[in-house]
DNA sequence: CGAATGACCTTAG
DNA sequence: CCTAAGGCCATTC
C-alpha cells in the first residue's frame, strides 16, 4: 500500500454513519478525487490489517452490493449492513432512505486535510 | 512496452 | 430492465 491516496480514502469511508452507506464515487469526490471510483475500489481491496475501516459501507451508485451475488464477501457485507438494520433485498439498498448526506461544514473539520 | 483486468460511473438508446 | 460506449487508472501479466 503505496498510493498517497488510499489514507485520505479510508478517512472518508470511516466517516459513514452508522446505518448510512455511500458509493465508491462519492467517497473519491470527498477524498478529493473527482471521476475515480475505482480507485476507491482498489483501496478498499488493500486495507492494512493493522487498520479498521468500513468497507461494508461503501455500494455501488446505484445502490448494489458490488460484489457478485453469492461470494463470501458479498454475505459477509450483506450481513454486516443488516446488523446496522440497513436491508438489502435483491442484492442491492435502497438509497433513497439509506445514502449518507455529508455536513461539509463538520466533514472539513473531520478530514483537517 | 502493450494488453487485460477490476470492490466504478454516466449518458444515451 | 438491458446494452454499448467513454471515462477513469493502478496492477498485473
Amino acid at each position: 500500500m503505496d498510493n498517497p491516496h488510499y489514507l485520505a480514502i479510508f478517512k472518508v469511508v470511516n466517516l459513514i454513519p452508522k446505518g448510512k452507506v455511500a458509493s465508491y464515487g462519492q467517497v473519491a469526490d470527498l477524498a478529493g478525487l473527482p471521476g475515480r471510483a475505482r480507485l476507491t475500489g482498489k483501496a478498499l481491496g488493500h486495507v492494512p490489517e493493522s487498520m479498521q475501516v468500513n468497507w461494508h459501507r461503501v455500494l455501488r451508485s446505484n445502490g448494489q452490493i458490488a460484489f457478485a451475488k453469492g461470494s463470501d464477501l458479498a454475505q459477509l457485507q450483506i450481513g454486516k449492513l443488516q446488523e446496522e438494520n440497513v436491508a438489502v433485498i435483491n442484492h442491492r439498498v435502497k438509497l433513497k432512505a439509506f445514502q449518507w448526506q455529508p455536513d461539509m461544514l463538520t466533514l472539513l473539520q473531520d478530514l483537517e486535510f
